[in-house]
DNA sequence: ATAATAAAAGATAAAAAACTCTTTTATTAT
DNA sequence: ATAATAAAAGAGTTTTTTATCTTTTATTAT
């Protein structure tokens, strides 16, 4: 079988994350970022960037203007959103409730195989991805330690 | 973004993890079992299971043989085999190289934002599904405890 | 040898995800 | 008011994944 990727996120949830954490290191000092910027320093495809910040933006994850001087920007409660946040925002909440095996009806009560082998695993993710806000991310993201472009 | 799924691992994976646990579990008492039975025991399409369990077989993670009474089978040294080989078998071995966010180029000395987030979780990850052999799901797996059908 | 069985292989179709291009709407500056 | 700018929205196309259907090959039992 040669599926070449098969990633945690969707391709899309990978650049909303990127994006995000680029449009945040920006809002430090009150920039807006067009989505050409935002595509460049990401390594993404523009267009279809586009459509996912139009994504964030309707669920409210960030804010941006039209017109001259238009973009995108964060304010100081868009920085509170963490990396769960955009996870749900773009792929769902599957994450959350999803069997590692696809089943519907996967529960404590009636368990796949996988069921208590996994639990520990999403516990251990979800709780990760919800305590990383953009904030954090901020203060830790000091010039050229971190790189968000495919080189 | 109206994706209904994504889960940890593609369908594809997904059935087939259920498929070598239902023929693990068969092969205790020295059967053979047939893709219909397969593709009902584990509720999946029975040609495209068909497409994976010829995978699994070219990859020799099973036995199978055609003619009457052939099918797909296990030996002990099949049932040694782990979920991390069937993972790697179907969707590759991404899970173990690659960046959470895509990135290439994602390293120690060249991390992405979250690079350092996922290490422990991933870590976590692979550690578990390498210890989860089929033979030790046979132990777990008795009467009616687990499910492997979407109900 | 022949018929029946069951996996392997090939070829195609449908659905979803990823990506692109064009038009519209809102905002700003002149 | 007008022109320029930039996001929003709409309407595609391409690629990948999932799924189905048909033909071939190997094996067994008669």
């Amino acid at each position: 079988m040669f599926q070449q990727i098969k990633t945690m996120f969707s391709k899309s949830c990978e650049y909303a994350i990127k994006a995000m954490i680029f449009v945040a290191q920006k809002s430090k000092e009150e920039q807006r970022v067009g989505i050409k910027e935002i595509a460049k320093g990401t390594d993404a495809p523009e267009h279809f960037m586009a459509k996912i910040m139009q994504d964030l933006s309707r669920r409210k994850l960030i804010h941006s203007a039209k017109g001259p001087n238009g973009g995108f920007y964060m304010d100081a409660s868009d920085l509170k959103n963490s990396i769960a946040d955009i996870v749900k925002a773009i792929d769902g909440d599957t994450i959350y409730k999803d069997c590692v095996l696809g089943l519907k009806e996967c529960s404590e009560k009636n368990p796949c195989p996988v069921h208590f082998e996994f639990k520990e695993i999403k516990k251990n993710l979800i709780k990760m991805i919800e305590n990383n806000t953009l904030a954090a991310f901020n203060e830790k993201l000091d010039s050229g330690k971190f790189f968000l472009r495919n080189k």
